[in-house]
DNA sequence: GAGTACCCGAGCAATTTAGTAGGTTTTTTG
DNA sequence: CAAAAAACCTACTAAATTGCTCGGGTACTC
């Protein structure tokens, strides 16, 4: 498992469903003017979502997602996992002996402990959880505001185009770099 | 904080350095070739982690690196924060309302928890915790082979270049790509 | 002063990130 | 029925990151 942004993107969008779905299938066009997403890639991470059927999809007009079950069973790990696609971690994957050698490279065995309490830990998270400390915090939900076709002059707010991978779980230490 | 291998790769030299620091400094290229990462590779890392204070460098023959502190009192997210250098995590970074709109995204609070949990948890884990694994599970440590200058003429095992980003903390789901 | 080891920076190819662009289905609705 | 709304899909892109090489330094010991 990896945490990057890519994960972070994904488990916003689910909370925002998650928050949301009570009135019906929330569209991808709405979490992306909400988060402040790309459209596309919303459209790119939730076909992995509804790949790993976390989801289920809508389609037509009235359409949208919902979450394939209920937030309480869906944890972190599962997001996380389901839009990072892994392919291997240690460069010895698979094979016991990665080298010939007497001292046995001590990779995975060392690492597979991390990895196992890692995603112990985000298995215990919940969306359910995430979608309460939200509610918690006071964040209002705009009833459906059922926009019928009033959305055709906006002010866009400025393509910026920063293509970066961002940082994710920042810490806010801006080390001095001297 | 990001999860990357490049923070594995850190983890684990700081493992090995932990297990082997006994009987003087370790050099990167012994580190190098137990753990086969390369060591210009290895001497970035290295340089960040003593930017940091994390590990204290010797310089000449017999030199290396040692840990600038007990095992016991560093952790894996100081070791994963040195390496990753995070600048910042949301796209509306700092700004407290980031869209002028009246739903101000929730993306800080709402990731900054989670964010919370998982520095907490790994700064739960420390260096010591990770060695005494390895030592438990039986890694005999050579006791410094200290060869002179018998390293000319070996089979150099294949520089096979793999220039990749590997993932990390890799699952073992080879979800069917259908 | 030779050799060992840390130190530093430039530069590289493969990959990932985050996104644009442009289309096709499916479904509702007017 | 036609048009619109929405999911779906594929290809393409610039910037960044990853993991590495190369080539030189600099400090220290024998």
């Amino acid at each position: 498992m990896r945490l990057t942004t890519k994960g972070r993107f994904a488990v916003t969008a689910m909370i925002d469903l998650g928050l949301r779905q009570s009135n019906g299938p929330v569209t991808l066009a709405a979490i992306s003017q909400r988060q402040q997403i790309s459209l596309s890639y919303l459209e790119q991470l939730f076909g992995k979502l509804r790949r790993h059927e976390l989801v289920e999809s809508t389609r037509g007009p009235g359409g949208g997602y919902t979450l394939a079950r209920k937030a309480s069973d869906i944890t972190v790990a599962d997001i996380i996992v389901s839009v990072d696609e892994p392919i291997d971690a240690t460069h010895c994957a698979g094979k016991e002996n990665c080298l010939g050698e007497g001292a046995r490279c001590m990779t995975h065995d060392l690492w597979a402990s991390l990895n196992v309490r890692m995603v112990e830990f985000l298995d215990s998270v919940t969306l359910q959880k995430l979608v309460d400390e939200q509610l918690a915090k006071g964040l209002q939900i705009e009833d459906k505001p059922h926009v019928k076709r009033a959305i055709s002059a906006m002010p866009v707010s400025k393509p910026v185009r920063i293509n970066a991978p961002n940082s994710v779980f920042a810490l806010g230490n801006a080390y001095v770099k001297s």
